[in-house]
DNA sequence: CAGTGGTCTAGACCACACT
DNA sequence: GTGTGGTCTAGACCACTGC
């Protein structure tokens, strides 16, 4: 038996894996797995091409099938992105045309892009120590260092989005406030080239609220003005929670868009 | 040539059609639209199987695999539903496990489950002329007859949700308030049994407004209380806009999910 | 047991992008 | 032209369901 082969020994072939595995796990699954790990482990940086169907077929000694079916499941996550004629590339936050892609906030006419740049103003950047429920949400311990940032999303002149954001302290060792005002463009394709943390995915939770006076300030809005609540937390590979983030959104002139199927 | 083919000439064998297309569709992609037809047409009603892969493949002249992509994905678009060793079914929102496909309100803990039942309370029902805005949503012209519902939705006794519906006067004839009023369950089911209309997919406008007195009474809150506003237009096959929904949700205990990928 | 969907393979050929 | 992903086929066998 060909112990070198990269997947286990219930894998070598196809055959051997249906009869014999207990708890059954496909093989183009076991590919996608191998292949998350490449995308973990840096082995394929965000924006580059992966190896061919053909390449990876013949490392994991499977059909093209098998590997198409492993890269259709990524693809369709969002992972990667399929290119006929080019090649099979890792998604990347750094694209023009995938400006905001976690970012559901639309002008009522038109689309974001429309309203020309956003423009982005750092309020406050500083570290301090999880409260419990932010050290729950980064699967943290309380008293953990975490980065607090505050930041004002500005379209047409503007301002429409007040978000604080937190991050665990050890993997984006190093932000400071500077960095942050001195990059332009979406902050997670920051996060991707400065500190290697690619966010995935994300689960939102949406809440009419009342602002206080300092978001009143921050917004220029008046106190009776009601604001959209959007609690964010992303996660990287293994659903790691990586970033929690609250905004809120005024919707006098915008709306949160959302498609359901 | 053989022109009984169900399928258009330039699809009778996968060589032709790939050397002769103009307008290159591939043919999973026709099959697909085949199947839709049959849906629409009602030749496989909500809940029930489709013929199998094998039969659908005989059917269209096409190899299994072929089929197989096209049920693929439909499936992915929550049109049918595979289940291994049973058989493709047409999706429905009449079954208990999707219960609230397209209301994406929860409780802050938990469930909608866990709170027991919803409460459906129809406040109002009846027949008017479309105004501009009802009648743009609703592909209609202004004036045409439509249908207004106003119902509030309660979880363990409290009122959580206030809804106006507007729906078209056609496809809906019939519809009265003590047909709604007897049916305990979805909605969108009872559209599905009483009128043939499916609903497919949705899109949603969320933003964040202050209540009306008459809001803040049908949901016994405080005048200052801001509430979720959620825009819905509803579409069955063909991208038909089939309904109209301004829900107004009550944020205190429960959020609006999203999850971004 | 038979019938269904699910997985895997091997091979052919098409559409697209670059050079 | 060469190499990439995309489509289609035919056939084998596995996993799940229900008779």
């Amino acid at each position: 038996m060909n112990n070198n082969s990269p997947l286990a020994d219930n894998s070598i072939s196809a055959a051997e894996n249906f009869a014999t595995t207990p708890a059954f796990s496909p093989l183009y699954q076991q590919i996608k797995g191998l292949i998350l790990q490449s995308l973990q482990s840096g082995e394929w940086k965000p924006g580059e091409s992966i190896p061919s169907e053909m390449e990876l077929a013949a490392r994991y000694r499977v059909s093209q099938g098998t590997v198409r079916k492993a890269i259709d499941e990524l693809a369709s996550d969002n992972l990667l992105i399929r290119r006929q004629g080019k090649g099979t590339f890792v998604a990347t936050h750094a694209e023009h045309h995938v400006q905001y892609r976690f970012l559901k906030l639309v002008p009522d006419n038109g689309n974001l892009d429309s309203e020309g740049p956003a423009q982005r103003e750092i309020v406050d950047c500083k570290r301090l120590r999880a409260t419990a429920d932010i050290a729950r949400a980064l699967a943290l311990r309380t008293g953990d260092a975490v980065l607090q940032v505050r930041r004002v999303l500005s379209f047409a002149g503007v301002p429409t989005i007040l978000e604080d954001l937190w991050l665990p302290g050890g993997p984006f060792k190093g932000l400071t406030t500077e960095r942050l005002a001195d990059y332009h463009g979406p902050m997670y394709a920051l996060f991707e080239t400065e500190f290697g943390v690619r966010m995935v995915r994300a689960e939102e939770k949406i809440r009419a609220v009342q602002p206080d006076p300092t978001q009143c300030q921050l917004l220029q809005i008046a106190t009776g003005t009601p604001l959209l609540s959007v609690e964010r937390v992303a996660y990287t590979y293994n659903d790691t929670p990586m970033e929690l983030r609250r905004g809120f959104y005024r919707t006098e002139r915008h709306h949160y868009h959302n498609a359901l199927s």
